[in-house]
DNA sequence: TAGATTGTTAATCGATTAACAATC
DNA sequence: TAGATTGTTAATCGATTAACAATC
């Protein structure tokens, strides 16, 4: 049932939960072009290794009902996820800084379906001003704070060298919009109000490397033993 | 101090805290290029909202030692998270996948200062093979396993198309890569021994559009309070 | 020395897991 | 109906925070 807290949107959701549901939702959009209908916590919590109740109460925050005995639509999961996580309205976006990983986000099809459009991208270099960049024009990084104001754009991504990040966040702030997506390795200094995530590619390396130097060295220890034992 | 667990590699550090370690690093770095030479919990606290005592738990995870009334070495601090995260030492990474995504990791110049040597990249598309990407070469995707086994490869990067991911995925395994790095929305199937850590960049993206989505919310259903009550 | 800071143990908080009644 | 599954409440587990002694 929901609550007070609910009705006004200001519950929060807990970080885990968030980092799953698009787990789930990948599984989920798998199993409807499959064909298949309904499906319970059981087999969702199987297949992806999961606590069943733990699953249930994750799909629960999005607030999906299901049949006991039967399971829930496949459809209703795919469809409550979306509007949870803002993927069934699209959200057009800005990006600021056209280099390769800049170039990489703009061709990245998965965004469009997930509720990003990113409509332009803005550079200083003015070799790259005026051209298209997966069918997106590069223009001056100076018209973005008019532009983003006269479009309502809400959403900036900043992929520029780490010492032009803050002067691109303020250019966005001045703009009117409000999250941003920051892939460069600074800490941005914007109001309190500004949402923003901090997207460096290498944090994610840091436990697939530690698990992998971890891994080696226990290897290399087992072989040490196994020499010096020889057992 | 050190227990049984940890001397034998086996104790498991808190994910949460896997994930902070990142943005100590880059916070110490900024640090150590501004001429600090000793920091203490407090500050760094501080500095990244972050309750200090959880700081001086996270660090201590990497060995560090500290001084009492003083703080820490910037430098040791930067170098036990070096070695903690394998940041130390290079891993050799070869790359399948060389499209709009794979280019863009090509050329990403903080993975080389991050343990993480993508030295050379595949793909099956002969106008691609061939070709240099970033200065590395695009070799035929059949000569993997091969390579990966002769030049002793331990960690794969995939950023082919999803219905390749798979294939891919096995030519890695059977060339002795022991880490996959998989950005294909796929679940890969792979023994129990390999580590694989799926990174699909619009996951990251869920927290931020959900935030978005709710403080949109949050502002629209104020409007129409405020146009309903007229207050 | 006095006070700041580390390292560590205890208390709290929140997420995960277990138990179970409701129900199709 | 019987049994599987949902929804929810209680128990457990682990991470965060608080407290405090040791120490430079």
């Amino acid at each position: 049932m929901e609550n007070a807290a609910d009705s006004k949107g200001l519950t929060t959701i807990p970080e885990p939960t968030l980092r799953r549901l698009p787990i789930y939702y990948q599984y989920l959009r798998n199993l409807e072009s499959a064909g298949k209908k309904v499906i319970s916590c059981t087999t969702i919590g199987n297949d992806l290794s999961l606590d069943p109740t733990q699953v249930r109460k994750d799909l629960a925050h999005t607030g999906v009902e299901g049949k006991p005995k039967v399971g829930y639509m496949v459809s209703d999961l795919v469809r409550k996820i979306e509007e949870f996580l803002g993927w069934n309205k699209i959200n057009a976006a800005f990006l600021a800084g056209a280099g390769n990983l800049g170039s990489a986000l703009l061709g990245y099809p998965q965004f469009r379906e997930h509720g990003l459009s990113i409509v332009a991208a803005f550079d200083r270099d003015p070799a790259k001003v005026g051209s298209l960049i997966h069918g997106k024009r590069v223009l001056p990084l100076e018209t973005l704070p008019g532009l983003a104001r006269r479009m309502g754009i809400r959403l900036g991504i900043i992929t520029v060298p780490p010492a032009a990040a803050q002067e691109v966040a303020d250019f966005m702030v001045q703009g009117g919009i409000q999250a941003i997506w920051n892939f460069a390795p600074v800490m941005l200094k914007v109001p309190s109000s500004i949402v923003v995530r901090n997207e460096e590619l290498y944090y994610s390396l840091a436990a697939l490397s530690h698990t992998l130097a971890k891994k080696l060295n226990v290897e290399i220890k087992k072989g040490e033993e196994g020499y010096a034992s020889s057992n």
